[in-house]
DNA sequence: CATGAATGAGACTTCATTCAT
DNA sequence: CATGAATGAAGTCTCATTCAT
C-alpha cells in the first residue's frame, strides 16, 4: 500500500522484462534464447534482468507461470460459472481458446514447454506439471459429476478430461499456424461440438 | 550395386549412431543433448559421428526423420488396408498407439519437437512439417470420402484430421507419463470410440 | 577553519565506511569484497561510498593506511620512548603484537595485502609499500645503534630489522588462527627473547 | 606403463598449463589472473585448459600443490638427513631458502595464499592449511628432540617452529624484493645464526 | 576410417561505477 | 547530500566442430 514509487517502478520492470522474455522465448524456445536478446527487447541492460530475476531459469519460469495461473484461474471461474455440465465443458474450452488467442506468444511458450517436460523429466518442472494436471482435474471433476447425472456417457473421465484438454490445443495450434480459415468463435463451436458429441449421451 | 562391405559397415554405424542419438535426445532435448553424450551411449568417438552426419542437427533429422517416415508408412499401409471409413479411423488411431508405445523414445522427440517448431518457427523444419503435414493429410482425405459417403457427420475435415491427430498424441502422452492403467489395447478402443461417437452420423 | 557542521559529518560516514570496509576486506579480501557488502555493513547507500571514496581500490588504502599509520605512528613514539637498545626492541615487539590483538581484522587485511604485494608489484602499492619499509627502517636505525654501542652482536641490521618484523607477525597470526594458548604478554615474552637469544643453548 | 604416446602428452600438457599458471598466478594473484591470460602464455586455447583441470580453482592447487608436496618432501628428507639437532634446523633453513630460491613464482603464490587464508578462512583451503601446518610439526618435533637432549633451550616448541617458519620466508622475501645483498649461502647462514643465538650479545 | 585433443565463439552471470531523483 | 536502479565490461565455463595422427 505504501511505497507506491519503487513497487510501480519494479512493477512496470517486472512486466515490461516478462513481456519482452515471453517475445523472445516464444520465438526462439528457452535455450536459443540469450539473455543479451530479452534485454534488447526488454530496453534494458543485460545486467538489469539479474535485478529483478536471479537467473534465465527463474525469468521463464515466471513468464510461463505468470499466465498460467491466469489462465487456471479463468478457466476455473468460467467453468464454475456454467451452470450445466454441457456449458461447463463449453466453457472450459472456450475460456482456453479465447485466453490464447490473445496470448499467442504465451501459447507457444506453454505448449514448447510441455515438450520439454516430456524430455528431462524429473528435472525442476514440478510446479509446471502441477498446473498442468491440475487444469486436467478440474475437468475431470465436471465430467465425473456429468457421468453421475448421466448428462454425458459413461466414460474414464480422467482420460477424457486430458483428451479434451489436448483437443483445444490442437486448435490452438492450428490457428497459430494458420492453418484454421475459421473464426475464433466458429473454432470453439467445432471444437465443443467435437467433444460433445463424442460424450454425449445417444 | 552391392559393395556390401562398405555399405554394410554404413548401415550398422549410422543405426547405431542413431539409435543413441534417440536415446539421448529423448531424456535431454536437442539443445541439452551433447554431441559427446551421443558419442558416448553409441560407442564411438565424437570425431566418427562427424563421418557420417555433418552436424548435430542433421543427426537429430536423421533420427527424428527415420522413425516418422517408418510411421508414415505405417500408417498408409494400415489406414489403405482397411475396408470401411470406420476402419480406416481406427487404423489410423490404432497405428499410431502402436508405433509410438514400441518407439517411446522417438515419440519424446517427435513431441518435443512440436513444440520446438512453434518456436523457431521458419527454420529448416520445413522437411519435419512436410511429413507431419502430409500424415493429416492422410487422415482428412478418408474423412472427406467418408463425410461423401454419408459414413460420417458433415464436419471439417481438415479441422477433424487434425484434432484426431492430436487425440492420438494426448493418449500416447497419459500413457508416457504412466497416467493411464488400461492397456494398450484399451486405449485404442477409447480413443477410437471417443473419436467415432463424435464425428459418426447420428 | 572550523565549518563543524559539514565537516562532522564528514568524518563520522567517513569512519563509518572505513570501519564496515575494515570488516568486509579482512573477511573476504580485497577482490571478494563488493561495494554493496561493505555499504550494507555500513548501513548506507552503495552510491554514497563514492561520495568519499572515488573508488573501491581507495577505500581499501584508506582502510589499510588509516591504522598503518597508527600503528607507525605507535611504534616510533614506543620505540624512542624506550631508553636501551633492549628496551626499544621489546617496544617494538610488544606494540606491534599489542596493536594487532586489538585490531584484528586490520592485521589480516595488513598480512593478506603483503601478500599481495608480491603478485602484482609494480602497481599502486607505493603507498603501502613505503610505510612497510619505513617500519623496517626504524627497527633498522636502533639496531645499527645498538650494534654500535655493543648492546647487541654485529649483524646484518637491515635482514634482522625485516626478520624481527616478520617474527611478530608470525605471532600475531599463531595467535589470530588460534594456534597460540598463551597470554598476551607472554607471547610478547616469548618473541623478545626469542629474537634476542636465539634458540641455542647458551 | 603402457599408453605412453597418451600419458606423455598429457603429461607435457599438464606440465605446461602448470607452469603457465604458476607465472601468471604468480604476477596477477588468483583472482586478479585470468584463464584468458593463463591460455595465453600457456600457447593453448581456453578450452584446452578444462581438458586438463575443471576450474580456474583447481588449476590454481594443482600449482600450488605440486611444489608444496615436492618442498615437504625435500625438507623432510633434508632435515632427517641430519644428524644434530643444530644440523637439522640448518636443514630446514637452507631446504626451504634453496628452494624458493629456485622456483620464485611458486613462492609468491604461496605467500599469497598464506595472506589469503587469514581472509575467507574456513574456505576449501584446508589442503594447504594441513601441508603448511604438517611442515611446522616436522620442525616442531625436531625441536621437542632437541630440547629433551638439552641441545636447545627450554622453550616452547610449537611456537618456535612457527617464528622459524616464518624467519624464513623473511629472507625469501628480502631476497625476492631485492632487497638482499647477500649471497643465498650467505642468507641460509644469517637465517640460521640468527635463530640459534639470537641478536643478544653472547 | 576412426579417434579424441584442441579450438574458440558465445552463453550466463557479477559487480564497480554512474547518475537521475 | 544520499540513494539505489541501471549499466556494460569482463570473467568463467561449455560444447559443436575440426584435424593431425
Amino acid at each position: 500500500m505504501p511505497r507506491t514509487k519503487k513497487d510501480v517502478v519494479t512493477e512496470f520492470r517486472t512486466a515490461e522484462i516478462l513481456q519482452a522474455a515471453c517475445r523472445v522465448f516464444a520465438e526462439q524456445g528457452f535455450e536459443q534464447a540469450t539473455m543479451a536478446e530479452i534485454a534488447r527487447v526488454a530496453g534494458v541492460a543485460k545486467g538489469t534482468l539479474y535485478l529483478y530475476y536471479p537467473s534465465k531459469q527463474d525469468i521463464y519460469w515466471a513468464a510461463l507461470g505468470r499466465s498460467l495461473l491466469e489462465l487456471a484461474a479463468a478457466t476455473r471461474s468460467q467453468v464454475e460459472s456454467a451452470a450445466t455440465a454441457e456449458q461447463k465443458v463449453h466453457a472450459f474450452i472456450a475460456t482456453k481458446l479465447r485466453y490464447f488467442e490473445e496470448h499467442r506468444d504465451f501459447f507457444r511458450i506453454y505448449y514448447s514447454e510441455v515438450g520439454r517436460a516430456l524430455c528431462r523429466h524429473g528435472q525442476a518442472a514440478r510446479q509446471f506439471d502441477d498446473l498442468y494436471l491440475e487444469q486436467v482435474k478440474v475437468l475431470d471433476q465436471v465430467l465425473q459429476h456429468a457421468v453421475r447425472r448421466k448428462a454425458i456417457r459413461p466414460i474414464r473421465t480422467d482420460a477424457t478430461a486430458f483428451a479434451l484438454f489436448d483437443l483445444t490445443r490442437s486448435l490452438v495450434t492450428q490457428r497459430l499456424r494458420g492453418l484454421s480459415r475459421a473464426s475464433l468463435d466458429e473454432d470453439i463451436e467445432f471444437a465443443f461440438d467435437l467433444a460433445w458429441k463424442g460424450i454425449g449421451h445417444r
